[in-house]
DNA sequence: TGTACATCAGTGAACGCGCGTTCACTGATGTAC
DNA sequence: TGTACATCAGTGAACGCGCGTTCACTGATGTAC
């Protein structure tokens, strides 16, 4: 055990930094964007000098990347409970909640990701797995076929489109009208109109 | 008019070099995202001298509007014919085409400005009215109304999720399916299942 | 036609700035006696 | 308990770089005689 200055030892010092180094990291991916994550700029914004930035970090990738996981295990923890009871109606509600209250969550993990590789390359690692248990017993068919993969592609824009608009007020402040919708166009867009031209429908029950 | 050098008028060069810079800013921004885009950038990559970005430009936002007009340009040029003809089909068609043509004008239209405010902005100025001109009378309701607009975003967000990925050929080749599947996604999602519960449903006719 | 000159096109260096990164130094804290 | 010292935390300056922007200068071109 490290000597102890003002209470605390080193690690935790360190670790405390390193913890506020992730929350400003949070606040300017979240307020301005990727492009502005900078040493100096979250060094300032945290109000620590750039050495601490490198105790903890080995360059803003790192550090992005732990942003992207802060705001990620935001989103899980929001919605886990929802997730957990198979209810997609509350998945949604739960998120839009989050979003309403915390708008960064939404640029780091639905915005960004479309311009940045990087973040990019972190929701291609990390989304799949949280789609698949919030949509459950909706996903058919194989990901390899261009028809299925049409298919989610516009579903995952559809989402994100609605998410981005909620989150900036735009589609007005009725949670459960903005959840209800997100759960219809979940049925629309993955009951099969298949590229073949076959067209079976295979309507899924709306959910409340 | 003025004196003559090797053949053509200053206001002649001048004009070369401006259209020289626009494509090159169509080529940073389109394959490095607007973040590239700088005087230096630009003026290495079209082999001009700095003096010329500011003969042509008073900064990179200027340019970078001249940049997105080219683009925008490419795709109604490539759209007109099917806009006027009213059929959407053919219009999904051929903006697949093009884009599977030039990726860039995907990139510089859809993708980055999602994270550039800048970008945002010339899309907003413009494209509502291209959108008007393509869906016709599938347009229903007024945009004050939230339900409306969630219909809008699902279908924008679905739309350009789908061109995306057709553009990094993640979708397979097959480009009628795709703008099969497109129209098909338009019909699904502006069919009236409206926020408000009431869920009248205004099928419409999937042209041809 | 030939030459000397005026004009203008284009080059590249210069300036100040903020960046990422490193590190010498100050001064605060705990420890040994 | 009190003081002198060793250790370590944290500050801020320094370096080299690329940026946007400006401008002095070179040398190419057309023109006047």
């Amino acid at each position: 055990m490290s000597r102890r200055y003002s209470g605390q030892t080193a690690e935790d010092r360190t670790a405390d930094r390193r913890a506020r180094l992730i929350d400003f990291g949070v606040e300017v991916v979240g307020t301005q964007g990727v492009s502005a994550l900078g040493v100096r700029s979250v060094c300032r914004a945290a109000g620590l000098s750039q050495k601490f930035f490198y105790e903890s970090f080995a360059d803003t990738d790192v550090l992005l990347h732990a942003v992207y996981r802060a705001a990620l295990a935001r989103l899980e923890e929001a919605v886990a409970p929802a997730v957990a009871s198979g209810d997609l109606y509350a998945v949604f509600e739960a998120a839009a909640r989050l979003m309403e209250a915390d708008p960064r969550i939404c640029r780091i993990l639905l915005v960004e990701p479309v311009a940045d590789a990087r973040l990019r390359g972190y929701v291609r690692e990390t989304i799949p797995a949280i789609a698949t248990a919030a949509l459950g017993d909706r996903i058919v068919g194989s990901p390899d076929d261009p028809g299925v993969r049409m298919r989610f592609s516009a579903l995952f824009g559809a989402i994100i489109s609605l998410f981005v608009e909620w989150t900036e007020g735009s589609l007005g402040t009725d949670r459960d009208a903005f959840a209800t919708h997100l759960t219809a166009v979940v049925t629309q867009l993955m009951s099969g109109v298949s590229s073949d031209g076959t067209g079976r429908p295979q309507q899924l029950a709306h959910r409340r």
